[in-house]
DNA sequence: CTCAAAATGTTAGCCTGTCTAACATATGTT
DNA sequence: AACATATGTTAGACAGGCTAACATTTTGAG
C-alpha cells in the first residue's frame, strides 16, 4: 500500500500549524512548541505524545526520530524554557543601579513571574519528577541562573567574589523566592493570607537577608 | 467458571501483606499503604495502580470498589500523609518554651524533615499536579498546618490574635521553609552551595523574619 | 436462624497511550 | 542518476486504567 500524498492546504483554525507535506521542515522545533503549549494548557501529567503529534500534524511515530522517548521531549521543552528564564532574568536587571538591593528584588520578581507565566515548565523543572532531574543540561542551566543571583548578592554585600557567606545569603534568597513561587502558583497566598502584596514582600525579604 | 479458593498461607517475604482470603479485611487501608510505599520508592509518576494491586495482593479491578480512580487513591494517600505531617508539627513543639523563636525554628525543621522523609507525599501535595489540588480536604489540612505556624508567629511578635502582620510574617516564613524543602529534596543545597548547615539556616531566617 | 441485599472480590476485555518494526519518501552528495 | 541518510507513515505489540458481568462474603431484618 502506498502512502497518500497530502494536499498543500493552508491551515485555517487553531490546531495544526503547517502546510501538510511529507516532511515537516523542522519537526523537532514544532514538537517542542506543541509540547510547551499542551503542558501549559493542560498540565504536565495530562500531556500525551499523541496530543502533541495531533497539534504538530504528524503521526504518533514521528517524534521518535527526534527524541528517545516522551521524557526526552519534555526535557527538551524544559531546556528551552529555562533558557528563556535565564535571559528574562538578565533582562530584569537592565537600568537598575549596580550594587543595590533593588537588583536582587528585581531578580526575585522575575523569578516569580516566570513561575506564574510558565508554570508547566517551572513544575517540570522543580516539581522533581524523578528521571527528568538526571539530565545534566538541566542542572547546568539551573546553576547558571543561580550564578546571576550570587553575583548580585556579592555586589550588595560588598564582596569581590563568591564567598561562602555570599552563597549562604544567596541560597536563603533562592529558597524564599522559590517557595513563594510554588505557593503563588498553588494560589496559597490569595487563599490563606489576605491581599498580601508580592512586590512589597520581595523587597522586604531582600532587605532582611542582605543586611547585618 | 468458578473462582479458585486461595490458601490461607502466611506470607514469607516482602511483597504481599495478607493471609490470602477472598476478602481482604481492610483493602482500602491496604491499598493506601501500598500506594504510599510505591510512591516513596519509585516516585509519583512511576506509580501504577496495578503495582499497588500486586503489593496488596488483589486483582487490578479491586481498587475501584474503594476509590473512584487512580487520582482518588493518590489523594487518599496524601491526606493520610498530611495528617501525619500535622501531628509531627505539633509534636515538634513539645518542651520548647512558648513565645520563643525556637518554636518557629522547630516547626521549620520538622517541615523540612517531612519533605525529605516523605518526599512523595510532599511532591504530590505541593508539586501541583492539576486535579489533585482541587480536593477541598487537602486544602483544609494544609490550612490547619499553616495555622500552627501562625499561632507561634503571633506569640513571638507579642500579638494576641492573627493580625495581618502576623499573616505576612508567617507567609514569609512558610515561603522560605517551603522553598528550602524543595531545594533540599532536589539536592540543590549540596550541589550548589557547599556544606551549608540547614539548622543554622532555619535559625537565622526565623530571627530575621521575626525581628523589627 | 435464614436468606436476600449490600459489600467486596475476581476475570475478561475495551481503550488509550507509548514505543518499535518495516516500509515510503524526501534530501543531498557524488 | 543513484546511493546513503534523514525523516516521515502504517501496523501492531504491550502496558496500564477502568468497566461490565459474575462470584463470594458479610450483614441485618424478619
Amino acid at each position: 500500500m502506498t502512502n497518500m500524498q497530502k494536499d498543500d492546504v493552508v491551515e485555517t483554525g487553531a490546531a495544526p500549524i503547517r502546510k501538510a507535506r511529507y516532511h515537516h521542515g523542522d519537526l523537532r522545533a514544532g514538537l517542542i512548541e506543541a509540547t510547551r503549549r499542551l503542558v501549559e494548557e493542560r498540565g504536565p501529567d495530562k500531556f500525551s505524545v499523541s496530543d502533541a503529534c495531533k497539534l504538530a500534524g504528524v503521526s504518533t511515530a514521528a517524534p521518535y526520530k527526534h527524541f528517545k522517548d516522551k521524557n526526552e521531549m519534555l526535557v527538551a521543552m524544559v531546556l528551552e524554557g529555562m533558557a528563556r528564564h535565564r535571559s528574562n532574568m538578565m533582562a530584569a536587571l537592565e537600568g537598575i543601579p549596580e550594587g543595590t538591593p533593588d537588583r536582587v528584588t528585581a531578580l526575585g520578581r522575575e523569578y516569580v513571574n516566570f513561575a506564574l507565566q510558565e508554570h508547566g515548565v517551572f513544575r517540570l523543572k522543580f516539581g522533581g519528577y524523578t528521571d527528568r532531574l538526571e539530565d545534566s543540561r538541566l542542572q547546568t542551566v539551573g546553576e547558571s541562573i543561580f550564578d546571576i543571583v550570587l553575583h548580585e548578592v556579592a555586589a550588595c554585600l560588598g564582596e569581590s567574589g563568591i564567598t561562602a557567606e555570599v552563597r549562604r545569603r544567596g541560597f536563603m534568597l533562592w529558597s524564599f523566592v522559590h517557595g513563594l513561587s510554588f505557593l503563588l502558583v498553588d494560589q496559597k497566598l490569595s487563599d490563606m493570607s489576605g491581599g498580601v502584596d508580592v512586590d512589597a514582600l520581595l523587597k522586604d525579604i531582600s532587605h532582611r537577608v542582605l543586611t547585618d
